[in-house]
DNA sequence: ACAGTTTGTCGGCCTTTCCGACAAACCAT
DNA sequence: ATGGTTTGTCGGAAAGGCCGACAAACTGT
């Protein structure tokens, strides 16, 4: 495996292949909202929304003869947090078991509870124009050098550090931290500007910036969605636990392909294990959703103008706000093809006037 | 372990600690003059070289009390090739098991003549000022870029391309090499100003490169001898298998501790395995000689006035050159410690008037 | 010794990037 | 609303580094 660096700096732990990164990592650059079912917990997986996740536009062609679910009950066996080895997305390899309903559905609960704890601090920033395009300077928030950064000698004229951030895959790149100019402000000076141009960043895309608790820094990136990069600021994120939202601007390139969502539909219909992967950024539903969490919007009776409460993330992932909204409609997605389905599709009036939004469930 | 860059092209093969080089590269840093003494053959040992070997002046402490030997015959159970992680500097770690006279001494010579073949193409370059201070440029001899870089394409204006190096530790560097100017020649612009930096080369310094029989290019670097950067160019090497010559300047760091030396001393005289370091550019003699070549110089009766002829190397590893001079005295280093022994300074005046150089047996 | 070739050094100029000034945006009262 | 704080953008300036010109050094005859 190969390391490589150009004009910045760079460094790698281990040699190996495509290989599995810091799960706390991930999560810092998934975002706040992304709950991955531990193993092995219960979730639903649809083979619809593994569909929606594969495509741009172009439909998963399922065999037409095969008798599929709409929703298979699974058993999760294992999850591995990945990253695109040149976009530096994240993703996660799960690997789903299907299993019988009377089968017990033991530490839910507890294991989502734990997995809630130590978390570490991150920080999240979208990047501005002179982020990405002048004279290599980043502009640090101050939040984000005061709890995520090393600690800064302010005793020093100016305050200057050489910070290490390892991104996520192991390589460790070097930027000078300053804090200077009136009104003194943080900077990242040396190192960010070839940081900018290996990573491919525009104006638009995040960095995620995150500290171990071993003290080590690390640094992630979650790029704009495609389709225009000024726009509302709006974008898709992830439910709190019960709801999903989905962005409306998309179209991302092939992540999944369509082959892999039919196999995987063939293999949960006939009870086999098999592996899907999961883009926590890709603005889709989610296709594998807590048991527990199904089982409860199911028991729910949608009707339209039930209001509508639906969380997301703030850009700096500090916080998390909802939108308000209404269902306007109900409607089976495709009764032809996915009889009983419950990946119903709730057709939502938001209270901030925006584009329409199709929620699941 | 790590491997860092910065503003430069980096890349790492492992991730082990002071690992093994490449054999050809550790002696292309070395000097074409070096022989190591292959596994299974057979050398003198002397404690008094070990002890010159590292000092700068400090004596080393042989315990007062010990029975040690002035040379012993030794086995050579396993060379390793290394390089100092810091200055690149390449050393061997070499396993010596005493052994007995009457010993085979079978593949003494068959083995040496083995290793003279197959040694790949390199060229060593003295760095001048303005290839390590200047505008961050070094100007290719070019013999070096016609015989050891890839092939450029001349048909192109300017010739360009890129050209990777791999550096003692693995870490490869990358450089780009044009062919311009007028008159036209040689040059490497970007990425040498921070391998300078990096490696912190300066003027004096000499850099190595060195085309593997895969294609792949190498690069090592053996420091300017410290005390003087401009001086006279002589520079102290290796014999042509029978002599030693001592340069004058010298005055290295630390390298072999001299509680090394005492303990591998003592491990010797009674007949057991031992390590030893041997830094081939320390500018001190050899104290692992092949048992062959020191018989053949003690059936000599060295005297005053007898011819002596030395090899070196000329700068830029391409020939080797002679030095004539005269025996002037033959004395004995240290009759009163080292009984009988060989380890006799010859007092040479050269033909070049030079500084007296000392040379051993 | 001479002519041809090779390469070390220099000043010019273009690019990169570091910097404070300023003001817009943001926040807390 | 208002004042204090934070941070995005700009133009000036310094540094880095690429370039051909020129001449010194070297080579072979």
């Amino acid at each position: 495996m190969i390391t490589f660096v150009d004009s910045a700096a760079g460094e790698r732990e281990r040699g190996d292949g495509p290989r599995c990164l810091d799960p706390q990592l991930w999560h810092a650059c998934a975002g706040g909202m992304v709950q991955m079912p531990p193993p092995g917990s219960r979730v639903y997986y649809f083979p619809q929304g593994h569909a929606e996740h594969a495509q741009g536009q172009a439909a998963v062609d399922f065999p037409p003869g095969a008798r599929l679910q709409a929703l298979v009950l699974c058993r999760v066996a294992a999850v591995r947090f990945m990253a695109d080895p040149d976009t530096d997305e994240v993703f996660a390899k799960i690997r789903l078991v299907p299993a019988r309903p009377q089968d017990a559905d033991a530490n839910d609960a507890i294991a989502a509870a734990a997995a809630q704890e130590d978390k570490p601090a991150s920080f999240a920033k979208t990047l501005t124009q002179s982020d990405a395009n002048n004279g290599g300077g980043f502009s640090v928030p101050r939040y984000c050098a005061e709890t995520i950064f090393p600690r800064l000698d302010y005793s020093a004229d100016p305050p200057v550090q050489t910070v290490l951030a390892k991104d996520v895959h192991g390589v460790v790149w070097k930027f000078r931290h300053i804090y200077r100019g009136t009104p003194r402000r943080h900077l990242l000076t040396t190192g960010w500007s070839s940081f900018v141009n290996q990573k491919k960043l525009v104006a638009g895309d995040s960095i995620v910036f995150m500290r171990t608790e071993n003290g080590d820094l690390c640094v992630g990136i979650r790029r704009a969605k495609k389709g225009g990069i000024g726009g509302p600021e709006l974008l898709g994120e992830e439910d709190g636990g019960n709801n999903k939202m989905m962005g409306a601007r998309g179209k991302a390139r092939v992540r999944v392909r369509p082959e892999e969502v039919a196999e995987a539909a063939n293999l949960a219909a006939s009870g086999q294990p098999f592996d899907v992967l999961y883009y926590p950024r890709a603005s889709t539903p989610e296709f594998c959703v807590r048991a527990a969490a199904v089982r409860a919007a199911m028991r729910t009776q949608w009707c339209p103008g039930m209001r509508f409460k639906m969380a997301f993330e703030t850009e700096d992932s500090s916080r998390i706000s909802w939108f308000m909204g209404t269902v306007s409609a109900v409607q089976v997605a495709d009764p032809i093809r996915w009889p009983n389905s419950p990946w119903r599709l709730l057709q939502v009036t938001w209270d901030e006037p925006d584009l329409l939004q199709n929620v699941k469930r």
